[in-house]
DNA sequence: CGCCATAGGGTATACGTATACGCATAATAT
DNA sequence: ATATTATGCGTATACGTATACCCTATGGCG
């Protein structure tokens, strides 16, 4: 029989008690300098008592800012609904807690490429901006992103950032990364480094990171050979079935570089399937530092992106673009992880 | 020079170019059935022409519902800001989607216990209720949910389910779980079989996990030794620090029930520390089934909870519970996953 | 002592939708 | 044929806040 929870206290109950009229009210706990400081004490320390919070919808219906941030997460198009990318979900936590740091909420949903988010969020005023995760169809990616600009809707997304992108488009230094990758293979004494993942215009990330990679053989006097080179999509079956395509064609390889932790996984399960020791004949690298990778064996050298600071750097982005300041592209540092998979 | 971002499109423009009123259309779009069939197919498609989209504050202004759930994830105070449990963590798909098939926005936040998240979620009219999930402070964690059922907010939160809770509970059949992987652990011939994790009423769900396996062992005429039941959070390094100090206790034991995968994972690592082997030696089981436990070597027996049946049924306990419908406890099945550590 | 700037706050209204109510017309009952 | 009810829709208004605009009292200045 708990007592009835008393009906929410409006900014009029507020100005009844404080004696004032609700617009002060407004001013008072929206900070402006119109009103004395007296009152506003007042005001704030009646608004306390009473758990007044003020009404979101009315505030963003008459402001036309909700103080609310989307975050989409876009999946490949698979039948199996429960598979979510685990690097970005690790990034959820680090813009979560920025959102909240910077005094937004936010909202969060997952997106199949085909589905018309583009229209969903544009016009609906349930947010101010979109933060965009994952890959997906590249293509059909474009063409919406092109919307979005054209309807002038606020939003940044992750990705390859050397990419002449369309949007504000924050990231790891992929080809940074690839390089420094590449150089520990070389240092290490391996020649004939293989490549698993796409490395086409579909995934500019992981094209940079082939380009990082290549950078660093021809840097060391070699010649990228391009029969090493193999598509994956970022599934532990996508790996295990390029690194067996790689097997299979004969060509000898003493080093991989994979271009994420999952793709890695299952190009080892493959090696391991075929006798194959690692290091000791084949070095193997990943990419994203998944908390799988130190629990594999061999331990993955693997790259580590700078989550921590994405959350920050996307959230802060996109907040600049809302509030119409200038905002340039900014690359986060990757560093590389040595662990057994590498240790000759 | 993209061209001006036209005006927002509303509810009047629509009934303007439809020749009817602005109420006539927001009846037409709600599927209000005092709208012809004729007048409702013409403002759905001038609607549709204008991409026209209802706008969620002035709708949830006036009916007084937001169309939005809150999933607050609470974390123990940790320093460590950037760890989530990757347990709930996998819920989030299921959860997201949940809430997308019934025309609900997600809302997520992540807090620390000692936030006063529940004065913040309950009167600003950001959701129509809140999902919990998360272990905590128990007992601060307890007083803020009574807080909650005095307010009145709706609220469905993942736990023990067999214990007398507050508010409504969804979760897994822990106890049959625990029974399950008792009896396995019973049936490959183990007799000292120890449990890591808390067994008090601080943390429900791993008592139940507990209560479980002792039910099973006494299935079996066998007594659990108290001795051998050592406490641990769902950490890799509190399971390993009490798989140690269980082995420094000098106690014989041939099987472990790790209340989480992460405290089994920590618990092999100090196994194999000390040369023992597995299953051979110690025959050991987590719970939980994260993408880990299949990269162990040997690869973890566990228990699966079931994720995806988990994200429908918190949402529609809830839903039901926001609309005032009646509702039950619900428990979800969970099932023994075989792998190599319990292989003999 | 009159003039103007400023501080402080009131008045009126807009944001876009949903719903209570009323009023025709048409359909049915008596 | 009149009384009754349902159908389809318009009128008026409320939801709670933020802001443009206006007004008053003060103080500084000449």
């Amino acid at each position: 029989m708990g007592r009835q929870p008393s009906a929410k206290p409006t900014s009029f109950d507020i100005a009844y008690l404080a004696g004032v009229s609700q617009p002060t009210v407004s001013r008072a706990l929206r900070g402006s300098k119109s009103v004395s400081a007296a009152t506003r004490a007042n005001i704030e320390r009646i608004a306390r008592e009473l758990n007044y919070t003020v009404d979101k919808n009315a505030s963003s219906l008459r402001s036309q800012r909700t103080h609310t941030l989307a975050l989409l997460f876009f999946e490949d198009p698979t039948p199996d609904e429960s598979m979510i990318n685990p690097f970005f979900l690790s990034m959820l936590g680090s813009i979560t807690r920025e959102c909240a740091r910077r005094g937004y909420d936010l909202l969060i949903s997952f997106q199949q490429m085909h589905n018309d988010w583009h229209v969903a969020y544009q016009d609906s005023h349930r947010s101010d901006g979109i933060i965009l995760l994952g890959y997906g169809d590249y293509q059909l990616y474009l063409s919406k992103l092109e919307h979005l600009v054209e309807m002038g809707t606020k939003f940044v997304r992750w990705g390859s950032v050397s990419e002449e992108g369309i949007g504000l488009t924050v990231g790891s230094d992929n080809v940074g990364a690839g390089e420094q990758a590449g150089a520990h293979l070389v240092e290490i004494g391996r020649t004939r480094i293989a490549f698993l993942g796409d490395a086409s215009d579909h995934a500019p990330e992981f094209q940079d990171r082939y380009d990082g990679l290549c950078r660093a053989m021809r840097a060391a006097g070699m010649e990228p050979d391009p029969a090493l080179q193999r598509d994956a999509v970022s599934t532990e079956d996508s790996g295990y079935a390029a690194a067996n395509a790689l097997l299979a064609s004969g060509q000898p390889f003493d080093a991989i570089f994979a271009a994420s932790d999952l793709i890695a996984i299952g190009a080892m399960r493959a090696l391991a399937e075929v006798g194959l020791r690692m290091p000791h004949d084949v070095a193997i690298i990943g990419f994203d530092d998944i908390p799988a990778a130190s629990l594999t064996s061999p331990t993955l050298t693997t790259v580590m992106q700078d989550l921590k600071g994405a959350g920050p750097l996307l959230v802060d982005a996109l907040l600049s673009r809302i509030e119409n300041r200038p905002v340039e592209q900014r690359i986060l540092p990757a560093r590389l992880i040595k662990r057994q998979s590498t240790a000759v």
